[in-house]
RNA sequence: GGGCCGGUGGUCUAGCGGUGAUGACGUCGCGCUUACAACGCGGAGGUCGACGGUUCGAAUCCGUCCCGGCCCA
């Protein structure tokens, strides 16, 4: 099979929408459902239906196919399950968003209309990100498509709830949690982002209750939150307040008087080391009262959204949010004259990573999942190599983590999600957890439930997403074949969230780990070096960018030159670099088609190369072998950079400046028919091959070019992977073409370095030392010659004289000379000196590192005698510089 | 405050005990040689963050410090 004309210019456009469209319809990225062998499976992360895809997103996602198509084409059973995940919390916010420009506000909206707005917002998301991933040319399985609200990931999620329930790993309490007021609903600890702000630190008198002047002295930088203190409490050893230890003081603009205590857990550093206990409003302050049963447990003294709002509040600050309420009430305790201090403080305020409001530690009833337990088979599993993190150096991280997890709130006060399977009966108020609403209460048979009102955080649909999204708990089809998957490839950002809930989940439910790698792909940054974020809008759309350069240039650039597993630059230049690249391969490529003759066709099995195959074949076919092992290496080492990098500078500088260049003369016929043959088959073979390397990496272009060069197979996207021993290496051809290429060098840059016009034919002498270089000089002279534009190449005998009028260079393989022109003659003997200085010096430096007995007793015989031979050639070189410069030649130069 | 990662030519980066320290971009010079000027050829450019230590030998290992980034409190 051969030949669609290429066009002079890579056009993306044209090109991967075509094949985009011929690999669905062909349904090649269908994983099998039967048949045996390896397989090699992973779900994608399923990206929030909230937004869109950022290049955040398709880094990963570029990562994963080329595992994904490298797997295939090694012909693994291979799935890669596509889908997206409701993300609850963070949906319902530009619902609400949404909505409110149109002057309708969510909650006055009845249930079933705001539900149809969430859904209607989801559809079109939804289909913006298939798009998105479509038009990346990932090679996903769309007829394993999933939604984390489908019905299925419903029945998983309920199931789940109830299994962990009847366990005793969730359980309902009263608890101090991170509540946001704008979204009115508690989050968990993940969800907080800390920052430093600046505040005020406010220091206050709590006047003594029975009316002696002064009193005790209180830091805070929450004035507002006074009408919930029940305590002032003090650290036991603090000499400062010690006397005040069981007295009473008045809570300042209030009637309530309330003791001094102490607790041990008071930082006697911070402010005046006395601190109000308002037990409804801070965590620590809620542990302070726990140890003290005596307190009373106050109201709330802040409602839901964040306003003052309790009896215990006197009236003039009711209804006051807790903004306005803490000028409000600081200058209230001011004109009392009960401010004693105040002083501008930075201090770690903790916001809604949904809605960036100021998050209000409140108490209030939750469910919780009980973490420990779950947790020590992910942390033995990860202990055990079971799970291996990539780049490793992660793995300390992941333990950290697992050693402090707070059990992890899951009830979320929205509407928009996992509806909480409890149903309490009406009658007696038994609560059970049940997959099904139940019929009747088991104990008094009452048949009247209400449904718990909260929704389960989504992240507690998503830790189920390996196996859930397969079929679990069916525990035939996808999940008997697919399940583990084999790696999981994310940002480590979301590594606690996300990676360690699902080991934790996979080993609880599948008694598996989930995957047996995880690899975390780096930040991208932008070219001024800011980290990418919706929030800076810097993070370019992936379509424009897609529209721009084509999705192979993206995805080579996000995986090529810059590391992968580490932040990165991603900018003008990595893109430029990526076109640039691909520019090149559709050159060589269409260079190499116009070079094949009708019918020829490149091997199945390895390439068989005849005996008296030219060098510069054999040396591209040894170098080709040498680049599938490395790659190979590199893709089982999940160093996609490495491999990207090995695969360009092969195509680049060993396919089209060396060997092309050098095979020009061959395919012409300047060596006889058979010769141009063989270099026909080279180029076709090294070439189809390379193109089944690069595709993985750059999907749409190779698989366009492959079908304009010879090959077999219907798809490039199912060609087999070249196999190792395919080719041989060939180390003397290798050995002697680096003689070849070096030579060229030495000569291109003695016509420089003397201004000779480029185009001019000179005469070239060469006497190189080893018997193997002078042979393969001989044998190549005529690419020498035409490479380097030579009238000739004379190959030196070792003893014969020097040409005279010529331009000389000394190195290491043996010393050059290019004719001058009759009116030149060799002046320009500055390059010969730099050159004879920096030697020299090298000289020296080895001279004194052989000098030194401890260097010749402990090292090992063979640096020792590579040092030796070292100052063996600098001292032949030094004595061929000197005697070209006319210089004496002298035994130790200095 | 605790922890992790990184500091290599102007920029990004490879190397992580024995090399004359990789490569790319940029820069300079020369070239439109019919695959490619989105290109080719050649050159210049680095006290490998600082200071100590281990070693015959350190960009590479250890310690301290400085600078940048990230995570957690």
């Amino acid at each position: 099979m051969s030949g669609r004309e290429l066009t002079a210019r890579f056009d993306p456009a044209a090109v991967e929408r075509r094949w985009q469209e011929a690999w669905e319809s062909a349904g090649i990225f269908r994983a099998p459902t039967t048949g045996s062998g390896p397989t090699f499976s992973l779900v994608l992360p399923p990206p929030n239906v909230t937004g869109v895809l950022t290049l955040g997103h398709v880094l990963g996602d570029s990562v994963m196919d080329v595992l994904v198509r490298s797997h295939r084409m090694r012909g693994d059973a291979t799935l890669w399950l596509p889908g997206v995940d409701h993300a609850g919390l963070s949906t319902q916010v530009e619902v609400r968003r949404r909505l409110l420009k149109q002057g309708v506000r969510l909650e006055e909206l009845p249930r079933e209309e705001a539900l149809q707005a969430v859904e209607t917002w989801r559809h079109e998301h939804e289909s913006v990100i298939r798009e998105q991933i479509r038009r990346g040319g990932f090679s996903v399985d769309w007829s394993r498509y999933r939604y984390t609200m489908d019905p299925a990931m419903q029945r998983a999620t309920t199931r789940v709830f109830v299994d962990l329930f009847h366990r005793g790993l969730i359980y309902r309490g009263e608890r101090i949690v991170n509540w946001d007021p704008r979204l009115r609903s508690a989050l968990s600890d993940l969800e907080v982002v800390h920052t430093e702000e600046s505040g005020e630190l406010l220091t206050i008198r709590y006047p003594w209750a029975d009316g002696r002047p002064g009193g005790i002295l209180v830091a805070t930088v929450r004035p507002e939150t006074i009408f919930g203190d029940v305590a002032v409490a003090v650290h036991p050893d603090d000499p400062r307040h010690s006397a005040a230890v069981g007295q009473k003081v008045r809570v300042p603009l209030t009637d309530r008087v309330v003791p001094v205590i102490t607790d041990p857990g008071i930082d006697q550093a911070f402010g005046t080391g006395a601190l109000k206990v308002t037990p409804r409003h801070d965590v620590l302050d809620f542990e302070v009262a726990r140890r003290h049963p005596e307190l009373p447990l106050p109201p709330s003294v802040l409602d839901e959204t964040g306003r003052l709002e309790s009896d215990w509040v006197p009236a003039p600050f009711r209804g006051l949010d807790r903004d306005e309420a803490r000028l409000v009430v600081r200058n209230a305790l001011a004109a009392a004259g009960l401010v004693e201090k105040s002083e501008p403080h930075v201090h770690s305020v903790g916001r809604s990573e949904r809605s960036d409001a100021v998050i209000e530690p409140r108490l209030s009833t939750q469910w919780f999942v009980k973490v420990g337990p779950l947790a020590e088979r992910a942390v033995e599993a990860v202990r055990r190599g079971e799970i291996r993190f990539h780049p490793d150096r992660w793995t300390p991280s992941f333990f950290r983590w697992m050693e402090k997890l707070d059990d992890w709130c899951i009830s979320r006060q929205v509407f928009w999600g996992h509806r909480i399977p409890v149903y309490t009966c009406e009658a007696c108020h038994l609560a059970v957890a049940e997959t099904e609403p139940p019929k009747a209460c088991g104990r008094c048979g009452g048949e009247r439930f209400t449904q718990d009102p909260d929704v389960l955080d989504t992240w507690f649909t998503s830790w189920l997403w390996p196996f859930a999204s397969l079929g679990w708990p069916e525990p035939s089809g996808d999940v008997a074949r697919y399940y583990p998957t084999t790696v999981l490839v994310t940002g480590r950002d979301i590594m606690f969230f996300w990676v360690s809930r699902m080991i934790m989940a996979g080993f609880h439910f599948t008694d598996r780990a989930p995957f047996a790698h995880v690899y975390y792909t780096g930040m991208l940054r932008d070219d001024a070096g800011r980290r990418m974020s919706k929030h800076l809008g810097n993070s370019p759309d992936p379509i424009a960018v897609i529209a721009e350069n084509g999705a192979d240039a993206l995805r080579f650039a996000l995986l090529y030159p810059n590391p992968v597993d580490q932040d990165g630059p991603f900018g003008r230049a990595s893109l430029d670099a990526a076109r640039h690249f691909l520019t090149k391969l559709w050159n060589v490529v269409r260079f190499t088609v116009g070079q094949l003759p009708e019918g020829l066709e490149v091997p199945a099995a390895g390439l068989e190369l005849p005996a008296g195959t030219r060098l510069e074949e054999r040396w591209i076919v040894s170098r080709y072998a040498v680049t599938l092992e490395e790659v190979d290496a590199a893709l089982a080492n999940f160093e996609f950079t490495r491999a990207a990098t090995l695969l360009h500078a092969f195509l680049w500088h060993d396919v089209a400046d060396r060997y092309i260049e050098v095979a020009k003369g061959t395919l012409a016929g300047d060596y006889g028919e058979g010769a141009a043959r063989v270099a026909q088959n080279t180029l076709a073979f090294v070439v189809e091959r390379t193109l089944r390397l690069l595709h993985p990496f750059a999907p749409h272009v190779t698989e366009e070019l492959w079908h304009a060069v010879p090959h077999t197979g219907e798809f490039l996207a199912i060609a087999p992977w070249p196999k190792a021993g395919e080719a041989p290496r060939d180390a003397p051809a290798e050995a002697a073409m680096g003689v070849v290429f070096e030579s060229i060098r030495v000569f291109r840059n003695l016509r420089a370095e003397n201004h000779l016009a480029p185009a001019e034919p000179l005469r070239g002498w060469a006497r190189v030392g080893e018997p193997e270089a002078a042979r393969a000089l001989r044998e190549q002279g005529h690419t020498v010659a035409h490479q380097a534009r030579l009238a000739e190449l004379v190959v030196l005998e070792p003893g014969a004289p020097d040409p005279v009028d010529v331009a000389t260079s000394v190195i290491a393989v043996g010393e050059y000379f290019l004719a001058l022109p009759k009116e030149r003659s060799a002046s320009e003997s500055e390059a010969l000196r730099r050159e004879r200085a920096k030697l020299s010096e090298l000289l020296a430096k080895t001279r004194a590192r052989l000098g030194d007995p401890g260097f010749i007793t402990r090292a090992p015989s063979e640096v020792v005698r590579e040092q030796e031979s070292k100052v063996a050639e600098l001292t032949e070189r030094l004595r061929r510089i000197d005697g070209h410069l006319g210089e004496p030649a002298s035994e130790s130069p200095t």
